[in-house]
DNA sequence: TTCACTAAAAATTTCGAGATTTTTGTATAT
DNA sequence: ATATACAAAAATCTCGAAATTTTTAGTGAA
């Protein structure tokens, strides 16, 4: 396994846990002595990361963390709203059993972590274990929608909107409304309803449409 | 001015007219010769370049030419309504008259050009400043939609629809029809009717709807 | 033939040093 | 004080060689 692997794997992981200062530059000879390669091995894997949107790059000024902000992950929301809705309702059409089967699945699964979620008091445990269950599940519902292009844009979008996610979001307090979030998207895609599927996945990601042009973070 | 500017811009050139075998392998130590620098520098622009999606990179198996098909320009095409239809919407809400002067500035210049090809013998020469106003045209559009994600997603989208087009497609035989739609999506655009719009759009992209992969879209 | 294994070739990736560009800091003039 | 110009520092980018990995070609066994 090559080395470059790990440490984009590194970086990846501390993007989204928000391991760093959001609109910081990701400077290659700082970072060299940190993962203990060379700062040519830092700059490929932060290109394979701007492939992935998880980082920003401009000629000749390097690379930097995507500022973090209530306008950007409403933007973020709504093109999830947009991509997640279009896939899901080709799904409904293209899926078939198959389908219905592996979204009853990943639900199945999901729901059983956020009810852990739900009655445990010390969440910080789950949250990694919730992380993957809530992608699995989303990406599910647009898995039969035929689009590779469509899968592509909503995992770059999703991979963003989950780097700009607050502390303040990862504490569960909103896991008791998720659950019947879930249940309800579930239910509606099962039932073929496209306009209510739409409806329910609008829902469910409509707390993260509230957003100023500038969150909470004061940046220069 | 830096020389990977330069190789930058020839290979994205190269790659938007169809320059390369579809689907090939982009081998730096090859390209290295024919560019006149050295491996690592075109390495470093096909990075670049496949964060607009107009290559394909594998971790380990270095980069590609994105395959050509009915199906992958159908997908993108369907990206294209999606997003532009969004976007343009958006757009009609929030751009005021300001938005409208720059949508019918574009219109004007792109007719213009349209009107001259249609009437031209040879259209070979029109190619590029064709390209450039359409682009200009759709780009508009969503211009005033007030997101820049979404903005970005088009453009990414749009890069590599153009990239898909067929030569059998840039003889201009279209044109004709073409004139039409867009003076139509100028017309629904300004006239604030929401859904006539988003129809007109749709109707404009429709020839390339009816790759094999995928169905009808997904209409709201 | 077909499959597995191995060796050679070719391609990708890493590395550190040097070249270029941007940024920072300081002095000077308005 | 604000702005401009210049020099120093720091960062980005380029380069070619070396290390690693993948791909190809060839050999032999079932």
């Amino acid at each position: 396994m090559t080395q470059d692997i790990d440490i984009y794997d590194a970086l990846r992981h501390r993007l989204i846990a928000n391991g760093f200062v959001h609109g910081a530059k990701l400077k290659a000879e700082h970072l060299r002595a940190e993962y203990g390669c060379s700062a040519s091995t830092i700059r490929e894997a932060l290109f394979r990361l701007s492939i992935q949107g998880l980082v920003t790059f401009q000629d000749q000024r390097g690379f930097r963390v995507p500022e973090r902000s209530k306008g950007i992950l409403a933007e973020l929301t709504h093109m999830r709203v947009l991509l997640e809705g279009e896939g899901t309702v080709l799904s409904i059409r293209n899926g078939g059993v198959a389908w219905e089967a592996r979204l009853t699945a990943a639900h199945h699964q999901l729901s059983h972590i956020e009810r852990r979620i739900h009655a445990a008091d010390d969440t910080g445990a789950f949250e990694d274990i919730w992380f993957d269950a809530e992608r699995e599940f989303h990406e599910t519902l647009i898995s039969a929608c035929g689009s590779v292009t469509l899968k592509d844009l909503h995992a770059n979008v999703y991979g963003r909107f989950r780097q700009q996610l607050m502390v303040a979001d990862r504490s569960f307090g909103f896991i008791s409304k998720n659950i019947e979030h879930h249940q309800e998207i579930l239910a509606a895609a099962l039932s073929g309803d496209e306009a209510l599927t739409r409806q329910k996945i609008h829902d469910h990601l409509a707390r993260h449409l509230t957003g100023e042009t500038l969150g909470e973070d004061a940046k220069l």
